[in-house]
DNA sequence: GCTTATATTCATCAATGGATGAATTAATAA
DNA sequence: TTATTAATTCATCCATTGATGAATATAAGC
């Protein structure tokens, strides 16, 4: 931004902040990269500032995944946490749509979770993550004890997985590899991702076929008998 | 392995070869830590040979990337399509136990395929890997279309996503960050890779739920009207 | 046996990247 | 007004990394 050295003048357009400019810069390169492949001299010069002011604000690259990661998630957890609030039980399309919302609101969202997750870099980052991640684990247990002992839950289903597949069900889309999103036709945006959640509930309720119990294996398939 | 320089003596015992050992070490490490991440310094050391081999045998360590994802992926990947050769319709959880049973001899598959289909990188090993999901796709197409036409799956789900709902079932429980898979109870082995696939398909004939078209709320639920 | 091809280590180069101290300019406090 | 603090660029250092050209030792062919 500035073209000279020294302090800038004030300025009173709505120009962001060089810190600003650097954890959005480093927002989108991070999610779209991954941390080892950018260069802070590429991030700075996405933000429009010089490389050193990343050691100035954050005092090193990892500074500045640790408080990109967290300035980004942090509100949106929050934010998060209350539509999923302990008031309300659990309910499984809530948590699905709030979730959805959530990664409306921020596309780069996934794949920033997805590096904390990974390399186990930003402990920060991570503490605020697991703890999302076990309230939803802890409170889903409950609702899951819940169907079972009143034998709502398909019993020739693993009880322990179902947390799994809605997991899978509802985070794979948007966390595959661009190349497979495109094949499947997933598009990330709220409308869609509206839509996913109630044909998730869907499957989750009813199953695939018209008529239960019924094998879906091709019309003229040959098995083993 | 060599000590000191020049061409080693030939030796009968079982060791590998220097350009084997690499694409092991290479695996190994491009699958844990990814491309950038891993030098070729320390891949070397892995494999216990002097880095400047990789040139020697690769070219580069592109060129080891690529040399390893495809001999990694090639056998693996024929194997699977004959598993599913064009003769026998496709049945959705014979590809699931084929693919399950292919990930299963070989762990370090999924994250290997992850970056392939990320980062462009090692055209080769991408042009294997769409080759083989074209051809799925393609496939299962046909297979959606006939179950359609005799209105066999569900009319509230969109058509279009089943496939998708189908892969994420499949995929995403392997593909899941370590610390993820721990929280939900997963474990990448034969036994179990062949229990999930039963339970997924049991979830995807059945649905979650022991009474069709309940909704799964909780007992107090309140939402709004 | 001599020559050529193969397999290996070693030393080093050039590029890139992260970190850092200094210089510079403006804002703010005393 | 002056001294201090804040914000910024610049030049540069040092470590790591990928690449490369020897040098060296064995195997293989003639």
């Amino acid at each position: 931004m500035a073209t000279r050295k020294g302090r800038p003048k004030r300025i009173e357009t709505d120009q962001e902040s060089a810190r600003q400019s650097l954890i959005d810069a480093a927002r989108q390169s991070f999610a779209q990269e991954g941390f080892e492949k950018v260069s802070i001299r590429k991030i700075a010069q996405v933000a429009g500032v010089d490389a050193a002011m990343i050691r100035y604000y954050f005092g090193s690259k990892a500074g500045l995944f640790e408080a990109t990661v967290q300035e980004t998630l942090a509100p949106v957890i929050a934010q998060f946490q209350t539509t999923i609030d302990p008031q309300v039980p659990l309910n499984p399309l809530r948590l699905m749509q709030a979730y959805y919302r959530m990664i409306a609101a921020t596309p780069m969202l996934p794949k920033l979770i997805q590096q904390v997750l990974n390399q186990q870099d930003s402990p920060e980052a991570f503490a605020i993550l697991s703890a999302s991640v076990d309230n939803i684990i802890k409170r889903s247990e409950n609702w899951i004890k819940a169907f079972t002992q009143h034998n709502q839950i398909n019993p020739n289903l693993n009880p322990d997985w179902i947390r799994l597949s809605f997991i899978s069900l509802m985070v794979f889309p948007i966390l595959a590899p661009k190349y497979i999103q495109n094949k499947l036709g997933v598009e990330v945006n709220e409308d869609w991702l509206m839509a996913l959640a109630e044909h998730n509930q869907t499957l989750l309720e009813e199953g695939l076929f018209t008529f239960s119990n019924q094998s879906p294996n091709d019309n003229n398939d040959r098995r083993e008998p």
